[in-house]
DNA sequence: TTGACTTACTTAACATCGTTATCTAAAATG
DNA sequence: CATTTTAGATAACGATGTTAAGTAAGTCAA
């Protein structure tokens, strides 16, 4: 029945409508400002409208980071393009440096807060280990590829997960320092470029050999080792 | 007159009385399971009483934040006795990862919450820059003394804040990653040691020159450097 | 000793919050 | 047309941080 298709539409609409209201309070001024009677106002409703489409106020901004997220995936998509993987581990930093900069609350929210408890959903499930869904897979998938072409400097652990960690804690420090201290006058902080270039150099040449010295096309070693 | 004396002595008990039992509290479940009328009842005095030494929560948690970090202080102090600077800096780094993990909700206020405004106290202007207090400057001289030996890896810009604030976001984002994720099952985290030692690696060899190298005693260029 | 002033503290209240229970009215369904 | 489901509203509960106003005791000068 069209009466029907109408009805559902307009339940998407006004679920959008509190996504939208949800969003500005929640990128202008963080979680703890985003109040169930706040939005209600923006959206002309009464506060309790909200629980018919959202269970409660973190699933509600949990869900609304969810969707923002998809500009981080976009950005890690493209990312795909560029062949090698310790270059392409320094792009994946540089964006989430940016990402975090710029999405100040939605990056609190999705990495610097312990998730309740439905943290394993059944669409966390789902785009489980799929690089384009996941970005912490994607980090990884390129993290064994760069094992795979003989990229780990001597002495560090071929361990994917480990690797991957690490170059993820390094530019999470990053952003971390630049939230909670970057208005901070007490300290001499750079610029968050700077930062974020200095530490992927710090982690490109702590675990990954030189790209130049790995891709040498005239080396004995690789003219033994080239099949091709 | 010595009742002036036992009052001030009365006041300043309850002073601590009520740092302990929101200590209790704040360690146990965090900043928001920590009310004032919790932490009055524990104390079995009315919630207003609190106001009486305490301008607001805030400044309560964050004292008594304040006071627990003398435990790190500590540790930082003991370390002035590892000579070589690089290893310092390791040392330091790790102490920093086992303050984190052990004290979270120490951690999360003091280095993952943004300061309201009162940033900026008297307390902190005098201990500012004094390595033995302000631990920022700890490692910040430490990077200075490296930097002086000439330990830093060719390339690396000989900026001592910006090499600081590298080894501290690495150390960070470990600490970070713990405490926000530590618990989640879709990603598969090794223990906490280990990343350490892997990121304290990283910023090892991505940033200053190994120990042997800069120090092997029997080099031709340190025979002819050497003045001693 | 007395009277004014100061200090420590309590009671009551305000504004706000997330959330639930209960109700109403409209739409969908048989 | 009667029944059931649904969207949404009103009112309320229990909790929060904080302030205003009051009280009782201590300090101190005359």
């Amino acid at each position: 029945m069209g009466s029907n298709d109408r009805r559902q539409r307009e339940k998407l609409e006004l679920r959008t409508k509190i996504l939208d209201a949800a969003r500005l309070l929640f990128a202008a001024k963080g979680y703890e400002a985003v109040s169930m009677r706040r939005i209600a106002e923006a959206i002309e409703y009464s506060p309790t409208a909200i629980y018919v489409y959202f269970a409660d106020k973190d699933t509600l901004v949990r869900e609304l980071c969810h969707e923002d997220f998809g500009a981080l995936a976009g950005v890690f998509r493209e990312l795909t393009a560029v062949k090698d993987p310790v270059e392409r581990i320094r792009r994946i930093g540089q964006a989430y440096v940016e990402f975090g900069a710029k999405y100040p609350n939605h990056y609190r929210l999705m990495f610097m807060t312990p998730k309740p408890f439905h943290d394993i959903e059944e669409k966390d499930l789902a785009t489980r280990g799929q690089p384009d869904e996941d970005a912490y897979a994607f980090l990884r998938a390129t993290v064994v590829e760069a094992i795979a072409q003989g990229r780990l400097r001597p002495g560090v652990k071929p361990n994917a997960d480990l690797v991957a960690q690490t170059c993820w804690a390094g530019v999470h420090g990053v952003v971390g320092i630049e939230l909670t201290h970057g208005k901070d006058k007490w300290i001499d902080l750079g610029s968050v470029e700077e930062r974020t270039r200095v530490m992927l150099n710090t982690c490109s040449h702590g675990l990954f050999t030189e790209t130049n010295q790995a891709r040498k096309p005239k080396s004995a070693a690789e003219r033994k080792a080239g099949k091709r």
